[in-house]
Order: structure tokens, then sequence, then C-alpha cells
DNA sequence: TGAAATGTTGGGGCG
DNA sequence: ACGCCCCAACATTTC
């Protein structure tokens, strides 16, 4: 029986894939993409997240046919027109793919499942994004958690997330169906910016194995390391983990593996992941919508100019704009950054947290509605398990506490390399030195005293 | 996974 | 030797 295995751009690898073992148990299988240019009513890619896709799927494609396979691509106006017209072509019996979290996307899954079984064709979604399938961890109300902690006890409750499974031995395919060629979809930007994504990432399965196991070597100090954004103590794992490269339980057991419980921490921090997709999943409105409805109230300013110099990390604060240029330079942000950056966003700024969770989201290359809506309304404070509203991050002294030789700043603002340390956290002392950085653009002391007033404001 | 303001404690300089 | 003061270090509270 002839199956296809409809990979979904969440899910790219072949190893724990098990759409992909659910089709070649069954027979030969079509590994198919289909790339909609209007998204069926999903957040269009933004720029970075594109780079890597395409990136993505030629390996994709190049690990498929080591084994004899191959990717079909498919463009259509809607998902389910080109999977209907690939299992007609090719007479497969079923389609084989995984759950997502967004909307879009389950609104998608929706007419999928609708459209094939009228044709008589069976249609199976695994719930292998996340460690726990999304929905399966309720609090004693029976309601979604909204908080993270209790969220996390619950899922170490559950005992261990299933074991990865094996990468299938693929049955030959008589005869293809016809593909388009990967540059006809036009993920790739027309004016080559990537240089600085090139040489920072290796997208693709193997390259998500090899930093997954490069990381692994270290995963014992990530608790000691992992607020210093001039370290590299983090996983970088973030846009394998995205775009499926490598599966979350892929992730935890490998950690586990090689650190037992002092993986914790870290582990932790993949629980944070799927705390994202289960919130999105539950509560559909939030990509667009504070989750706390009083947030509808709060007087946010709409500024172009403020927001431009957000974005291009010409705030005149140094930790700030070493994140923004980071960004910008790698399509990466440590994560102690983007919170640090978030608040300077929402707090000082009074910039609403949905222009942030645009940028990011067309900056980002592990950009993700679940985790990047969460990641905006807790730092807004409108979201789960939410920063309370009076949390405001004080830019200078994290960067004299997580980056404390000044090395992150001096890495990505040069024009503040040649100070000491402590005018690097603090160049208005120093301006005059510093040819071509910019006066902080607020105070912030004073900014944080207006934005606590305006949070009071709402409140009452 | 805050920071600032305020309160408390204790070491040490000094008359 | 003692009391006084300064202030760093730490703890608590407040926003």
């Amino acid at each position: 029986m002839i199956s296809v295995v409809w990979f979904r751009g969440h899910d790219l690898r072949l190893t724990d894939n098990e759409a992909l073992c659910a089709g070649a148990e069954l027979g030969p299988v079509i590994p198919l993409y289909v790339h909609v240019p209007a998204d069926d009513g999903a957040w269009p890619l933004g720029g970075a997240a594109a780079w890597w896709l395409q990136q993505s799927l030629g390996d994709l494609d190049v690990q498929l046919r080591t084994r004899g396979s191959r990717l079909i691509l498919r463009t259509a106006e809607h998902t389910v027109d080109a999977l209907l017209a690939v299992v007609r072509e090719t007479g497969a019996q079923a389609v084989f793919s995984h759950r997502r979290s967004e909307p879009a996307a389950t609104a998608v899954e929706a007419t999928v499942a609708r459209m094939l079984t009228d044709h008589g064709v069976q249609f199976v979604l695994s719930d292998a994004h996340t460690l726990v399938p999304m929905g399966a961890l309720r609090t004693g109300a029976g309601t979604p958690y909204r908080v993270f902690t209790p969220f996390w006890r619950s899922l170490l409750a559950r005992g261990e997330p299933d074991e990865p499974v094996a990468e299938p031995q693929l049955p030959p395919v008589a005869q293809w169906p016809t593909s388009q060629p990967l540059a006809e979809l036009a993920l790739q930007p027309k004016v080559d910016w990537a240089i600085g994504l090139r040489e920072r990432w290796q997208p693709g399965e193997e390259g998500a194995t090899q930093a997954l196991r490069s990381f692994c070597a270290a995963v014992g100090d990530y608790e000691e390391q992992r607020n210093r954004p001039d370290l590299e103590g983090t996983s970088s794992l973030s846009p394998h983990l995205r775009f499926g490269e490598l599966s979350a339980r892929q992730a935890w057991h490998a950690g586990r593996g090689a650190a037992g419980s002092r993986a914790e921490p870290w582990l932790r921090q993949l629980a944070w992941r799927d705390f994202g997709h289960h919130l999105l999943h539950a509560y559909p409105h939030t990509a667009e919508q504070p989750l706390r409805p009083e947030f509808a109230a709060f007087p946010w300013r709409h500024d172009r100019m403020a927001l431009r110099r957000w974005q291009r990390g010409q705030t005149g604060y140094p930790l700030v704009d070493a994140g923004m240029r980071q960004l910008w330079h790698t399509g990466w942000m440590h994560n102690r950054v983007r919170m640090v950056v978030a608040s300077f966003l929402v707090k000082d700024l009074m910039l609403p947290w949905q222009e942030g969770a645009r940028w990011f989201w067309d900056t980002l290359v592990d950009a993700d509605l679940a985790n990047n809506t969460l990641g905006w309304q807790w730092a807004a404070g409108c979201g789960a398990d939410a920063a309370p509203y009076f949390r405001v991050f004080n830019p200078t002294t994290q960067s004299v506490k997580f980056d404390p030789q000044a090395e992150y700043i001096r890495r990505w603002v040069p024009s503040l390399s040649a100070l000491p340390v402590r005018e690097a956290h603090r160049p208005w002392k120093a301006i005059e030195e510093c040819v071509g950085y910019p006066e902080p653009m607020v105070d912030h002391a004073e900014a944080r005293r207006t934005a606590l007033a305006a949070y009071n404001g709402m409140r009452t």
C-alpha cells in the first residue's frame, strides 16, 4: 500500500519520525512538502526562517536520495489541493503527518482530514512535536496550565517522555510523481543578506545531530553558564527544534543520557518549549491578543522612529543594542538578552509587544509562533506565568551582572570596544569617545516610573 | 527568569 | 577600653 508522508516544516528529519515509520510499515512512501505562498491563513514565514527552511528542505531531499527516495515539492493555493493531487497521481491510500499547535495549521488539519476521508483516504496525525501530546496535561480543575512550575511538575510526574523511534527502511517506489525545483519556492532572499546566517548555522538533520552531540558534552555546565551571553553556554538548538530536524524527545533523552539529573535545568527549558505549544493550542487567539484581557486597555505608544531604533540596535543601551545586532547578523539572540530587549521595548519604550513579536518573527531563524507568543506575552506581563507588571529589567544592571567583562557588548557593538569595562556598560559617561554610538533614547529610571504608572492606571 | 528603597547587622577606624 | 560612626554586605519590603 502506498502512502504519502506529508512533511509540514516542523518535522524535517528521518529519525524519530512517526509519520515516516507509519507509512514505511505499510509499503512505499511518497515524502511530500507543500508550499503555500499565502500560507492558508498562517503568519507568512519570516525572512530568516524562510532561509532556514530552504536549506533544510534541500538537506532533507539529499538525505532521502541517499536512501533511494526523494522529497516531492508542490506549490498550491491550499495545502489540501496538493495533497489530493498527489494522492490521486500515486494511488496512495493513506496520508501520515504530525500535528501542529498553530491555529491556522490546526484549521488546515481539519480541512485535510475531512477531504481525505471523503475520498476514502486514511489520514493519521502523530503528536510528536512536543514532549507530551498537546492537551494531555491538565490542572486538578481540568483546565490547561497557565503557570509554568505546576506544568513542569505535572510533566515530570507523567514520567520520562517516549523514547525516540528509529529511522525506518524505505521500500522502493515504482514511480515518482513530478516535483518542483526547490528554487521555485522563492524562499531565498533576493538580496543576499544571509552571509552571517550561513557562517553561524548548519541547517538540516546532520547539523542538528552534531549540535546536539556537542552540547550534550557540556549540558552539566548549563545551569552555571546559561545566563551568560558572552559564553557559549546555551544549546543553540532552537532552530533545529523549530524545524524538527531534531525532536524534543531526542533532545530530552540525549541530555538525560549525558548527564542524568544534572541535565534537569536544561530539560526544564525544553519543557518551556512544550508549555508554549500547549498554551497556543489551548488559547489560539493569543498570537494576536493578550491572554489576560485587561491588557487590551493598556495605553501602548505608537512611535515608528522609536521602534526603528530598537530594531536596528540604536537605543543607546549597550546590552540592548548588542542583542538586536546579534539578532540581525545571525538570526539568533541569547535568551537572557531576549528578555532584556523585550522588557526594554514594552516597558521603557511602551511599544506594543506585538511589534516586538513581529520583528522577532521576521528576523529569528528559530521563529516559532507558540514560543514567540509565550515569550513576548511573558515579557509584557499580559500572558501565561506573566512577569508581574512591576518587573522591569534594568539594561545596565543586567549587562553588569551577565556580561561582566563586557565582551558580548564589545563583540556586537564595535564602537564601544575600546572602552574600559565600566564605561562599556555605561557609555553615556564617556560618550564623546565612542564615535557613532547614540545617546540613550530614554532615561531608564524615568521610563520605568512612567511604565509603572501606566500599569497601575490600567489595573484600576 | 527584577530592581530600588528601606532596614539590619557587624567589622573596623578613630577619638 | 569604649562608644560612635561609616559603610559594605546582606535581608526585607515595596513597586
